[in-house]
DNA sequence: CGTTGCTTTGATGCCCGTCAATGATTGTGG
DNA sequence: CCACAATCATTGACGGGCATCAAAGCAACG
């Protein structure tokens, strides 16, 4: 989708689509190669996996020899500090990839936001189809880019943004994910302490905050699941400063 | 601000400097390529340019056509939000890549700490020399995987670390990174502010929470532009919020 | 229906930001 | 080399935003 390259400028835009079938110009130039998109390359050493909403997909440490997509339902990377503090990397949804390393090990750990679907790579395999094709390296490359893209605009929301802005930022990338509009309906995957956890604040500021834009017509909280989002203009001017 | 300080060191030609050393088959395209290391590679296609303190290298937005080393001096990379905020990503010191983009444009703004030299290699050859060589590719990944894993933790740092376990956290990274023990003093080439906006606090908490390490003896501060380590287990120790 | 887990709201306090003044260091021109 | 200005760093007083502690609502499930 679009969106993913153009919402850098103004909006920090926390969820990261890390892995998108984002067109790749670099390989045209090739040429040589069987025409063949590295998609169905990949398809070719997948395989399905199931995980129960709240299990744990691999660990901080783990050895990384797996590589993977979701298909259905959603993923949290998480990192825990000794004393039990928790951040949230990022939230996963349908397509995006995710657990793929440079070093041996997993940088982080990823679990089960809900029940969900994931094809698996073996990291192996990846590898030496990664040797044996450009475009597939490329691929790869690209998903790194985009997740340390995305790390950089958390970097920047977690340094110099208020609760309020983080809140907005974060149902604004939701919003540019799935298209909303005015009227729209969001669907929140993830509970109010995850959302903290990724905003770097507490359970009790997230509910205060959502109270917040609720009572200013921002939103609307049809149930603990949902947000409706009432004026998206304002909210884009909340995100950059404005109030 | 400042007049435009950039300088190409212009009795070298930046094309082929490297030329004289090694030999460099012609097309590197060619399948049977020599065994050659991919840093050789690189110097292959590097020029050298010069940056006075304060100048900017690049700027967030501008057409990403150079990748850089630094060879001396330091760098800071930052983010400016539209209403002056400054976060600081990363500052990068000899020998440390940065400017590598994914996209059209750099995602970030360099500037020159102090006077700075760096090698540039120009991004059109770089993606060419990755395309022929593997080698080259993977450390272009590796760097890439770097500055994520540097972002993911200072993700951490912004959201679940307070004021003084950032900078101890900030303290340690400068010890590990120059091997200092003990009794050794830290270099510090950028200014409170600098670290202030690294480190997603204020100029004065920074201030403040130097003098209480001082207090308490874990460091000294013998002027501005150095800290000594006294006690590093300790500092360890309140990284990791034992105190 | 009661239990369990999650969410929301309230009361209070503290960490850190803001505002302000002073001190230290660096740079500049006489 | 000194006088002065400009910049940067430090310290203090104060207040606010968010964390903490506590309790009450609310939905899912046996």
């Amino acid at each position: 989708m679009s969106h993913a390259a153009e919402a850098v400028q103004s909006s920090f835009t926390p969820i990261n689509r890390a892995g998108q079938a984002v067109s790749v110009p670099a390989s045209a130039k090739s040429g040589a190669a069987p025409k063949r998109d590295h998609l169905s390359a990949l398809q070719a050493i997948g395989s399905i996996a199931h995980f129960a909403r709240n299990a744990t997909i691999f660990s901080e440490g783990d050895d990384a020899n797996y590589f993977y997509r979701v298909v259905s339902g959603a993923v949290r990377l998480c990192k825990l500090m000794g004393d039990g503090r928790r951040q949230i990397a990022d939230f996963l949804l349908p397509d995006d990839f995710f657990g793929f390393e440079w070093l041996k090990t997993y940088s982080l750990t990823a679990e089960a936001l809900t029940d969900v679907v994931v094809v698996r790579y073996s990291r192996s395999r990846l590898d030496r189809l990664g040797e044996a094709r450009h475009d597939v390296q490329e691929s790869l490359m690209g998903a790194l880019s985009r997740d340390l893209w995305a790390a950089q605009n958390h970097v920047v929301m977690l340094g110099r943004q208020s609760a309020k802005e983080r809140l907005v930022s974060f149902i604004l990338a939701l919003v540019e994910r799935v298209g909303a509009k005015n009227g729209d309906a969001l669907e929140l995957p993830m509970s109010r302490q995850d959302i903290a956890d990724y905003l770097g604040l507490t359970i009790e500021t997230v509910c205060r905050t959502i109270s917040e834009l609720k009572r200013a017509r921002y939103i609307d909280v049809p149930n603990r699941s949902q947000i409706t989002v009432r004026n998206i203009d304002a909210l884009r001017d909340i995100a950059d400063g404005e109030f």
